[in-house]
RNA sequence: CGGGGUGUGGCGCAGUCUGGUAGCGCGCCUGCUUUGGGAGCAGGAUGUCGCAGGUUCAAAUCCUGUCACCCCGACCA
């Protein structure tokens, strides 16, 4: 890796780094660029045909289970925050307003949306009228503004794109069921399609969403060790259908207000994306993900590319055909320099044909993830390279778990063996990584954790190991048990 | 908003202390030779040194002001 040719160097584990080799990997592989306005992103074509697959997964998903896309307004009258005092102070300090137009000064000021709640909430009050009406099953794709103090392309920008859920139900225990019902939708999608193994889990009082009952969570593990929120699901209660007045009259002829969930997702889930498969050669995308799953590449001096291509473009179609995503890289560069090219891109498979390989009848099949090469029969080609695609997004997330297990840590019972913990791994050139600990379930407990230590609280795992520790900071009993990491 | 730092071709930087009219690597363009892991040679283009003012015969360099961005804190998908 020639490092003055201004290719990304090698991972360490310190974030320092990390972050320097994040931005660099995402523009080196044409995602995004910085847009004129502070902490925006533009999302470039390849960066744009990521967040495609996850809407393409997650779309499938929603409608699989009874939800339908809508589209609400992007401004929001102040006064609609206001009616939920938990929600205004947590997203007042973050809003963009607008408050003149046409060269007048408006009369209410309009907040660009940082989430949606408000406005649904308002449009769902007029929705609802019997319990005939609900459920209410739907999400909407769209743009949301937090205009945040500290920004990091894709993990955390003042614009980004995301979904969220909305949902009304007559009961508190439909509305709790597809609260956990869309958090297991999220899990699946972000671990079988992206290869991103998470934890899902309860969010503490404190870490919860603005204006919830309850918040559930699904939290990835970064390459640093460093933890990110790749999800969440929210049970309201009736929070907001107070505020917004979101009754129905039920069977039983009475006034019921009703529960309501929403959840969502971002292009965050493209920062986790790298950050968890990247690797000193720059990206690594699993297959289901890669918007190239196989580049194909001639070699050989071009006097003899015309022999190349009668078998390479036969090849080329044969894998076209077969569903395989794939491209051929025709430029003059040289070979070497093209490899290095998809490998940064992070296309999973490479596919080389020259002239040595139409003589034997063959082709040579290089794999992203372990950077190995096979020679493969022509003829067994696409059989061979479609199990291989399989194949490597079985092994990128296997080697994700893998990684996240080694740098768990659990039965840590004290904030001094929290802190004795964190001095030896960093003495050692490790990573904290996640630790999972014991909680009494008093806020300033926890708070304590973070002053200390830098970790937050991620969330509270639903299969916690079953033996019962004491509370990591005031030795008390434990109600719960908590994982714990530095987080993004 | 507190504490620190940086602004010099597309990108990354040197030059600033000690003023003398701008340089290096990568990239880009042209030509020839190359092509199974980031090619070689030759030639070429690209800068009002963040902005404004001041000092000086002379400012990227010194002084004053200002703006922008980055890093460390508080906030967050």
């Amino acid at each position: 890796m020639k490092e003055e040719k201004g290719f990304v160097k090698e991972i360490t584990p310190q974030s320092e780094d990390f972050s320097k080799w994040y931005i660099d990997t995402i523009r080196k592989a044409d995602l995004m660029d910085y847009s004129p306005v502070r902490g925006c992103i533009v999302f470039k074509p390849d960066g744009y045909e990521l967040w495609e697959r996850i809407q393409e997964a997650m779309d499938k998903r929603f409608k699989e289970t009874g939800h339908r896309n809508a589209y609400f307004p992007m401004l929001i009258p102040e006064s609609f925050f206001m009616k939920e005092k938990e929600h205004v102070e947590g997203f007042n300090p973050e809003l963009p307003w607008v408050t003149e137009a046409g060269g007048e000064k408006l009369e209410e000021r309009l907040a660009i949306r940082p989430t949606s709640e408000t406005m649904i909430g308002h449009m769902y009050s007029q929705w609802v009228q019997s319990y005939r009406d609900l459920p209410i099953l739907v999400n909407q794709w769209c743009n949301v503004f937090r205009w945040e103090k500290r920004t990091m392309p894709f993990l955390r920008t003042s614009e980004f794109l995301w979904q969220e859920g909305h949902t009304a139900h007559a009961t508190e225990e439909e509305a709790r069921e597809e609260t956990m019902k869309m958090l297991g939708v999220y899990a699946e999608v972000v671990e079988n399609v992206l290869a991103v193994p998470v934890i899902q889990g309860q969010k503490t009082p404190s870490e919860k969403f603005a204006g919830a009952r309850e918040t559930f969570s699904i939290e990835a593990m970064m390459k640093d060790g460093k933890a990110l929120q790749a999800g969440t699901s929210h049970y309201m209660g009736t929070n907001f259908a107070e505020a917004f007045d979101i009754k129905f009259l039920d069977r039983d002829n009475t006034q019921k207000f009703a529960h309501t969930t929403s959840w969502g997702s971002s292009t965050r889930l493209i920062g986790a994306l790298i950050m968890v498969h990247g690797d000193d050669r720059g990206l690594a995308l699993p297959p289901l993900m890669a918007p190239t799953q196989v580049i194909m590449i001639p070699v050989g001096p071009p006097k003899l590319r015309e022999k190349v291509m009668a078998k390479f473009d036969p090849l080329f179609d044969a894998l076209k055909a077969a569903g395989v995503r794939v491209k051929a890289d025709l430029r003059e560069e040289t070979p070497g320099w093209k490899f290095n090219e998809w490998e940064m891109r992070g296309v999973p498979v490479r596919l080389e044909l020259g002239p040595r390989d139409v003589e034997n009848n063959q082709c040579v099949v290089a794999r992203r993830d372990t950077g190995e090469k096979i020679t493969v029969p022509l003829d067994d080609a696409v059989a061979t390279i479609t199990g291989l695609l399989a194949e490597i997004q079985q092994n990128m997330y296997q080697k994700a778990v893998a990684f996240r297990e080694a740098n768990s840590h659990l039965h840590v019972n004290t904030l001094d063996d929290l802190k004795a913990h964190i001095a030896k791994q960093e003495a050692e050139g490790g990573l904290p990584g996640f630790v999972l600990a014991g909680w009494c379930g008093d806020a300033e407990c926890e708070a304590k954790v973070k002053e200390e230590t830098k970790f937050t609280s991620r969330n509270i795992p639903f299969t916690p190991p079953a033996e019962k520790h004491t509370c990591i900071t005031c030795g008390g009993e434990a109600k719960h048990t908590l994982w714990f990491a530095r987080a993004y």
